[in-house]
DNA sequence: TTATACCGGACCGCTGTGGTCCTGTTTGCC
DNA sequence: GGCAAACAGGACCACAGCGGTCCGGTATAA
């Protein structure tokens, strides 16, 4: 599995969406651009606006803004922002006494390696990358 | 997150004490020796035993033992013994019409170079590396 | 023959996730 | 000045997956 959570595959797809379309974009606007319902879409953006991904204008004609382009937000952040930390297992962040073995755990300490090698290959990969050869505007703007 | 479940991490632990021991283990010795409770030691050594990774030997004197060395064994294929196939989203390996987006999801395929470097990560690293300098026997074998 | 230990299940409580909804608050437009 | 659009920040609930335990069955060594 190793499975990473709906909420952020929603968040990249929405990510894309708003990176394609430039500018201002409204919740419901998007939701309909995804194919995601409109709660989730709402849910997505305000986490990925609480993580400074993007930036929510109020009021009418309102709606979300990247913060920054897509080809420097690298997946790492995005799923760090929905998930929380990227870590493999609880003994890492967790940091002593939560393991009850901790004594006669041969594998102490071992796993940073190998969340660095995921970190790095999670950093190396941009939404940008994920969003296709820049699709831009192919689609119609605020379509129904 | 994208946090491996526990029996994995277990996985690793048993494994890990298997390969300093070496020769045939028992269940029960094994949970004595990691920490670990001992039915979900017993759980977890009949997964593995079912992909091949250790071999059980019934009866009385019975046990584990390793079906190769842990320095052939790459965590990507415990995790995937474990937890099934290693793959960040459903969109993967769930194929065609699974996903209703199907037709504006803009990131439609895309996840599969993703998967693939998580994959080529895991699969540099080895049980032995996370099991440390080869400890061997440095515990007394079948501590009570 | 008996004790040991694996084998293959079923079983259950709990946590986290996915998804929805509701009540403010802000802002543009008529 | 009033109204509608749209974000903000929660609470809320159903469901699936996971962690963990237990039981009957079978093989094998002493």
């Amino acid at each position: 599995m190793l499975r990473l959570s709906k909420l952020t595959d929603y968040a990249v797809v929405v990510l894309a969406r708003l990176g394609a379309e430039g500018g201002v974009q409204t919740a419901p606007g998007l939701a309909a651009g995804t194919g995601v319902a409109e709660p989730t879409v709402a849910k997505v953006l305000k986490i990925l606006a609480h993580h400074d991904l993007v930036e929510g204008q109020r009021g009418a004609r309102g709606g979300y803004r990247l913060m920054r382009p897509l080809r420097d937000m690298p997946l790492s952040t995005v799923i760090a922002a929905i998930e929380g930390p990227i870590a493999l297992t609880a003994c890492v962040d967790n940091g002593f006494g939560s393991c009850e073995a901790e004594g006669v755990c041969a594998v102490r300490g071992r796993w940073d390696p190998v969340n660095r090698a995921i970190r790095d290959a999670l950093a190396g990969i941009t939404i940008a990358d994920l969003a296709g050869p820049t699709v831009h505007a192919s689609f119609s703007a605020a379509a129904e």
